[in-house]
DNA sequence: CACTAATATAAGGTTGGCCCAAAAACCGGG
DNA sequence: CCCGGTTTTTGGGCCAACCTTATATTAGTG
């Protein structure tokens, strides 16, 4: 119904690929479409077309995966998405879960001599108010997600990954921010919630959105 | 060529009707289309619309004028786009004449919650880089062009409007930009240039660049 | 190895933004 | 008051991004 340009469009579908790739490579169409609310044949149209353009590979039945190039402009899309998230949460002072929404818009409009003085004006920042890092996605190395932290484990959030306004509002209730410390109490059964202990309570978080919460394990067993 | 989606195509339809209000209402079709670069039948169609939404009436062969909520519609536009003009130039330091390129870009990409949060970070500023007013263009009551000032008359520049990237280009390397005061030595014949006195040296300047140079009167008689 | 579920293609539609060329309406000067 | 030039409108098309509804193809599994 909405109908985007081009240029938007197609900065979207890298994007989404860049972030659907850290998963399973190559991605199915499918997984592309779905995330982006658009029906499997509009998106096997538009990755015919980029592929053309040699952004992206598509191995028919396998799915798609990014060319270097297609990589640089996904990259350079969340750079300018991650910027933007830093300026509207540290500097206008807009809620930790709504910055996305907004930098979502603003990442398509922004050139790159405005991309470099942000980037300036902001210090160099090295990750976006969720925790991701701002330049390449190399992320830490010893990261996993909370969804696999054990029973009695403790850990550090580092980010949240992919994000989304829902997610993040849900996460910002539970004061679930990067940086928080966290204990896995118990998980409840039949695939029930996990019961964390952190420093400012109990929370409970189902595993779905458990398994967008990267941390950095600090001990396997409870002290 | 380019293709924009609704939104950010009626939104210049609507900011550029409301800047060519000021000459003459209504507006012809044909202003219209020439400042959008865009074909008349182009324009037309994209009136229609408009007017079918209650954003402007179109008398046939007379032209356009903007109905009261198509009139909120640009000057929240425009709001957005000078806002964003005052944060390319004093945060980021891009330079006077290319932040009105960037802005037009960033302001179909601002949501109300960012625009009111940028617009507080700023400190609320009157104005925009070049001059312009950032709520309502009400503009000085005694405001006139530098194209009408009577030679020997002296003047403080107020405002460049409509502004250009070519135009605002001239204009920094005369270094005719807002406070300026200027005085004008004399008129070279067959509509040649106009010859000014500035507090930082003579410049010339043709006269379609002076009739986008809104000025202040300070004396009509040289002292 | 055949079958099913996932994937791809084909066909046909919609909408929005743009174009050209040609017809129609208007306006001002003779 | 009519004629010519300008403006607008109409008709006819193009393209990109989306859609749905089939129909083929294929990969992995029983």
């Amino acid at each position: 119904m909405k109908h985007e340009s081009f240029h938007e469009s197609a900065e979207m579908y890298l994007k989404t690929a860049s972030e659907l790739a850290g998963e399973n490579t190559p991605t199915p169409i499918a997984a592309l479409a779905g995330r982006l609310g658009v029906s499997a044949v509009s998106a096997t149209e538009m990755v015919h077309r980029l592929q053309e353009q040699g952004l992206l590979a598509h191995q028919p039945y396998r799915g798609i995966s990014l060319t270097a190039a297609g990589q640089q402009l996904a990259d350079e899309v969340v750079r300018r998405h991650r910027l933007w998230e830093c300026f509207l949460y540290e500097r206008l002072g807009l809620p930790w879960h709504e910055v996305h929404d907004h930098a979502c818009r603003l990442e398509h409009a922004t050139t790159p001599a405005v991309t470099e003085a942000l980037d300036a004006f902001l210090g160099h920042p090295a990750a976006c108010p969720h925790g991701n890092p701002i330049d390449g996605q190399a992320g830490e190395p010893a990261e996993r997600l909370l969804s696999e932290l054990p029973v009695g484990g403790t850990a550090v959030l580092v980010r949240v990954h992919p994000e989304s306004e829902g997610l993040l509002c849900y996460l910002a209730e539970l004061d679930l921010l990067p940086g928080r410390r966290i204990t896995l109490r118990e998980i409840a059964p039949y695939q029930g919630p996990m019961v964390l202990q952190t420093d400012v309570g109990v929370r409970y978080i189902g595993r779905e959105a458990a398994a967008h919460v990267h941390i950095r394990l600090l001990t396997e067993e409870p002290a």
